[in-house]
DNA sequence: TAAGGTGCATACCAAAAGGTAAGAATTGGA
DNA sequence: TCCAATTCTTACCTTTTGGTATGCACCTTA
């Protein structure tokens, strides 16, 4: 998935937030800092391997920010940066229009 | 991609329109009906078995309606249904906040 | 001494998504 | 007669994505 150009916005969120989770994990940091723990609690079935690359990815494209103590056991906490913030904005409604999809096709 | 349960509504949103082509097609039906040949020129970089397979899922997923005229050579008309209609108002900030970042991040 | 909690990494495999290429059906027109 | 236009199908393959399993490092606590 990466590809251009495209004649709309369209394609480049999708292919920042495409893929089966980083929207879920984005969502989750809305408005909040979460240990590396917590989020693997949270979004459900997600695998260890899978957060931890999604997370990375995230970072790169600059939408979540990891800060890591110096502390045994070890603590490291993500939060969304303002350019994740301004995507998860962008995402509510979509989030809103899912929910209520969901509820259409009775999916318990 | 096919899971339950979520906590919120992207995921469910993302089992609909996920992937590499199916917003961008929706989106390119949206307030306007489109014939076959136009999306596949429309829709920049995709194959004609993708077109169609995507359009398949979206009927299914009562996202868009099919048209079609006993004419020769064949005509066929894509158009949102309400549903799809509702889904492109939820996706337009994303496609928004898309453009701005392939702005930002220099992408031609 | 042993086990457990944390946040990773890595190797290997399976499944899904996507791409390429070819062809089918129909009729009008050169 | 042969080709063009249009929508769609099918077979085959490659790439991407996701899942499972295991191990490491460090300290605390039992």
């Amino acid at each position: 998935m990466a590809e251009k150009p495209y004649n709309c916005g369209i394609g480049p969120a999708f292919e920042v937030i495409g893929g089966k989770w980083k929207a879920v994990i984005l969502w989750e940091l809305n408005n909040q800092t979460r240990r590396f723990g917590e989020l693997k609690r949270l979004v459900v079935g997600i695998s260890e391997k899978m957060l931890i690359q999604q997370l990375r990815e995230l970072e790169e494209d600059g939408l979540i920010s990891r800060k890591m103590f110096n502390e045994i056991p070890p603590r490291v906490e993500y939060s969304t940066t303002s350019l994740g913030d301004s995507l998860n904005i962008a995402l509510a409604p979509l989030a809103d229009w899912g929910g209520n999809y969901a509820k259409l096709h009775d999916k318990k």
